[in-house]
Order: C-alpha cells, then structure tokens, then sequence
DNA sequence: TTCCAGGCGTATC
DNA sequence: GATACGCATGGA
C-alpha cells in the first residue's frame, strides 16, 4: 500500500479511484460532498467511524485519521487491495463493459457494515437517492450516529415515524426483531452459499430479491450478486439478453456497479 | 395535479 | 409462476 503520513493525515497513491463516482453512485448513503467543483472533499462514515477524504492532484487526503484507523477501517471499506485495472481489464473483453468502464473506471466496490447495508437498501426500495440519504441522516440523528440493531431493539412502526420511511418502517422493525431474537445471524448468513444466504434474507419482511442481492453485495462483498432494479433490468435487456459472458460472472457485482452508473448518468438510456 | 423513485406484499389466475 | 395493484413520502 502506497501511503505516507503527513502530520495527522494520511497521504495515500492509489489508481481506479474516484470519490465522486465511488461515494456518489448511489451503493453508500452517508458521504456528502463539502467541496464544490475542483476541491473534491467528501465527509461521511463507515459505520461510526468518521472521515473526511479529499482528491488531490495524484493522491487522496484522509484527513485526521491515524494509521491503525487507516489499515483497520479505510484500507478495507475502499477495497484498495484488489487490483480493478486487472478487473476492469477481464470485464473490457465485452464490448459494453468496456465503454462503462472508460466512462467511469474510479468506482470501487465499497466494503460496507452487512447490517447498515441491510437497512439501507430496505429503506430504498421505490424511493430516490435524495430521499433515501434524508431518511438515513434523521435515523443517525435519533440515535446519534448510525444505530446498532440491539440498540432499536424492541422498536415498532410507529417510534420511527420522525423518520418518514412510509411503509418501510414496519420493514425496518420486523428486520430488527429479527437480528435481536437471533432467528437471523447475520455472521452466520455471511458465511452460507450465496443462494441459501440470499434466502435467509428474504424471510425479513421488505426484503425481496433485490434488496437481498444490495447486502449480499454491498455488506457483504458478495461480488457475484447483481441487484436487479429497474436500471439494471434495461442494462440486461438492451445488452445482455442472454446473460453476462462467462468471464464477467465472477465479477458480476462490480460490472453491475459500472453498467449501473453508466446507464443512468451517461446518458445510454436509448 | 399527476407522475415517479436502486421493490415488495398480497390477491388472483 | 406470472401478472396487477397498492403503498408513504416528497420532489419535479
């Protein structure tokens, strides 16, 4: 790993990183852009750890953060031991995968908490990003940072109501109950076949297979998972009829998060 | 005002 | 198993 320390900073050199496409194409929720144009300053969280990282010339800032924190919590989160020029190189084999590459080859496959994804992507179904992100920060602001499950254990519908999640709330409560009674461990689900897992999921009220394939994806590095929205239903459909080419399959998640962003901000949509 | 948003539960066939 | 419809909320 190419970093350095700089005061209380760490100074990191690393390719196939892009803040604005990896922390603004809509699999995190809680990175808000600080800096306007050229200054490319992000504060957001994983889990409770905070961060502010910022784009510079040729390297990235991790502002305040200190060296255990750096190898601990951000070396994973940003996936910055996998080689994406090797894996973008196999997925640019196929003719479309190639242009979604070109178009935004600085995303990275964020290694979310399994459990804040789980509750993310539940409050994501037929909502948008905007609002998605509102619900999320009034949850943070209940609890004073991004809740444990034990900590909303006993919850119902109605204590979120400050929330605004409409119909999700009752989601978000049978999800809870759920983890706090032990019917579903979400260690033990990380650790199954990525069908039987995918199953166990989907027992969770609002959990269908969409938002299933979102944790197993996103919480829990399932990168063979492709969450089927509406995007990516147009993306199969115009490109794939058939399926993904044999050598995409085993990186079909992050394909997915290339073709996702690519259709919907570059303009691929006919 | 109406439509839509990184879907899912339910009813119905 | 496939298809139609309602669902909370808020921005366009």
């Amino acid at each position: 790993m190419d970093y350095l320390k700089k005061g209380g900073d760490i100074l990191l050199k690393t390719p196939d990183l892009d803040l604005d496409e990896t922390l603004d194409c809509g699999q995190a929720f809680r990175w808000e852009r600080l800096g306007s144009g050229s200054d490319c300053t992000y504060h957001g969280f994983m889990l409770n750890t905070p961060l502010t990282v910022s784009a510079e010339k040729d390297f990235f800032i991790f502002h305040d953060t200190d060296e255990e924190t750096f190898q601990r919590v951000w070396i994973p989160y940003f996936d910055l031991e996998t080689d994406y020029t090797e894996i973008k190189e196999i997925l640019s084999r196929d003719v479309t995968l190639e242009k979604a590459c070109a178009y935004a080859g600085g995303i990275r496959l964020l290694r979310q908490d399994s459990w804040e994804s789980l509750c993310s992507f539940i409050i994501s179904q037929n909502n948008n990003i905007p609002r998605i992100k509102g619900i999320i920060g009034r949850l943070c602001e209940m609890y004073g940072g991004f809740p444990d499950y034990t900590q909303m254990k006993g919850i119902v519908p109605d204590d979120l109501a400050s929330l605004r999640a409409g119909f999700r709330a009752k989601y978000i409560a049978d999800c809870v109950e759920k983890l706090n009674s032990g019917e579903i461990v979400i260690d033990e689900v990380k650790r199954l076949p990525v069908d039987e897992a995918r199953k166990v999921l989907m027992t969770i009220k609002g959990v269908g297979p969409k938002v299933a394939d979102c944790a197993l994806l996103y919480g829990m590095h399932r990168i063979e998972c492709v969450p089927m929205d509406v995007w990516m239903k147009r993306v199969m459909e115009q490109f794939y009829p058939d399926g993904f080419p044999e050598f995409v399959l085993p990186y079909a998640g992050i394909a997915q998060q290339y073709l996702f962003h690519y259709m919907r901000t570059g303009g691929q949509g006919e």
